[in-house]
DNA sequence: TATTATACATAGCAATTCTAGGTATGTCAA
DNA sequence: TTGACATACCTAGAATTGCTATGTATAATA
């Protein structure tokens, strides 16, 4: 039986890339590997049904660029909105990540640091 | 539209619930959301199946108490076995959170202390 | 006596990600 | 030139997981 990666805050993390660039989705997936040291691996089923989920509620907006080879590539930019949602879902991770890491340093069979 | 809590890594916070002590599942939930400063409302239709499926794989184990009150309660005890998923489980989750922080510290649509 | 807290349980819904498949072009080595 | 691989987009349906809603029952309290 094959482990399930299960990326979640898949939102969060797509947002938090184009805040610094427009990008294309295979441009995010290898860019999200990359800054996270290869720990996250979005599949393209996971990428394009989002990216299409942000269009729709305003969050990015989209337009085609043609690539130095040739290729069509459709780029992604941030929106205001967007932006806002990020900052929303940060703080909501931050949050998050606190409240977890809380129960486990409440947890003796472990060792926190 | 009501907004869905979603607390993931149940297993993780209700093995590290049980690393300092046996519980019953009422008292679990009252704990996690004292543990968490109420960031956690675990629901009572996530913690039930989660506690089955856990004494179903051998990482807890189940016995009857009775109460002060006279009430039967079903204390929960973590496993030689549950105690090393709960170390692994614990590695996975600082490995996860570390590189959401990574990706987000890199975007500059956030102002990461 | 009615309400709230305690205590356990499950069926089915909803949300999310993955698997698996499809289409198509560019590059490079054999 | 042909075959493999990387690039680039897309979607249907499966799998997983947590939540809603509901049910049962007892104890405490207003």
């Amino acid at each position: 039986m094959k482990k399930k990666q299960n990326i979640e805050h898949t939102q969060l993390l797509v947002l938090s890339l184009l805040s610094g660039e427009d990008m294309y989705g295979y441009q995010m997936i290898v860019e999200l590997a990359r800054r996270s040291d290869h720990t996250f691996e979005m599949k393209e089923g996971t990428l394009y049904p989002v990216l299409h989920g942000l269009e729709k509620n305003g969050y990015v907006e989209a337009y085609q660029q043609e690539a130095p080879t040739g290729r069509m590539r459709k780029y992604y930019h941030l929106t205001r909105k967007g932006g806002a949602m990020l900052r929303t879902e940060a703080e909501a991770w931050q949050s998050y990540a606190g409240a977890v890491n809380a129960v486990l340093r409440s947890s003796p069979g472990l060792n926190m640091a």
